[in-house]
DNA sequence: TACTGATAATCAGCATGCTGATCAATATCA
DNA sequence: TGATATTGATCAGCATGCTGATTATCAGTA
């Protein structure tokens, strides 16, 4: 059998658990609790304000059943408000609230600083070039996972 | 905010979504019930008899307390046998099944077959460079998660 | 309008993957 | 030896992430 690392399946497991393993240290150590999804989904709903579960979904890639639990926990948190939409009484659009937006910019640093570390064995050529690789292998399989990733405008 | 293409976390977890995604579209295709996760650890107990579950826990990157669930169902699939150790009565020793072998010598292909579809979308020598890139931020960061991988004869 | 199919959200159920705790057994050292 | 620390496995609890189902609603069409 190949050894695990040639296995490009092993390796993004690997990396994906480095990954969240940083970012949750660094969060942490500016003294807040979010996890990579609460922080993707919070800052693609500042950007995108009213924006529905499906289409946020879509935005971060995330599995629909998956959002819903995401969601709770961010409202929960005062982060995020959850509305029924005026347009389609089967959706619910999300806001981002004032405390929401004070915490993801008391954050960023935190997660930039993330973005560094589970780069830093890589001189910053080879980190650009592994995030070029792996956006073209995301692009190739986007459709090969049940969230793919979809334009807000598109749908 | 950064955009999410730029942002290596969000990358690794897209990538690591569509590997699994994959891996269980090939498994099934081929008339077989496995995880990624079961998959490497029964080959790496097919490769290590005997092993103890830490012992396997770093050799695969698994988290200790993860093993447990993982074995336990490998166990009930009838593809495992977990005996007490002679050596150290806290310590569970494990060994694949006849049919364990079976399973693992009849998935290789399927396995194989997910490894080069989760790279499609690169050249060969794109791919053989990701894994390399993805082998050298690991190493980096291995002793950040509370899973780092570990050689056996280190122990 | 009534029927049919599609869609948004949610749910139950299961498998990773983590934190922190517990228990039994082993190792270490005064 | 005896006290202490460490280690192997397991557990409870929580968050992702999936499959497949259900419910409510909407959209298109006969």
């Amino acid at each position: 059998m190949r050894d695990n690392n040639e296995m490009p399946g092993h390796l993004a497991r690997r990396f994906q658990q480095i990954a969240v393993a940083v970012f949750l240290a660094e969060v942490e150590e500016a003294g807040f609790d979010l996890t990579p999804v609460q922080y993707a989904a919070l800052s693609a709903i500042s950007t995108n304000p009213g924006v529905e579960q499906v289409t946020l979904a879509g935005l971060i890639a995330y599995d629909r059943t998956t959002i819903t639990g995401v969601v709770d926990r961010l409202v929960q948190k005062g982060f995020l408000l959850r509305h029924p939409s005026s347009r389609d009484r089967r959706a619910r659009e999300l806001k981002i609230t004032e405390a929401g937006k004070r915490t993801l910019r008391a954050i960023t640093p935190a997660v930039e600083a993330a973005q560094r570390t589970m780069l830093r064995g890589l001189t910053a050529k080879e980190g650009t070039e592994l995030m070029r690789l792996l956006r073209k292998a995301i692009a190739a399989g986007n459709d090969l996972s049940r969230a793919p990733l979809r334009n807000a405008e598109l749908r």
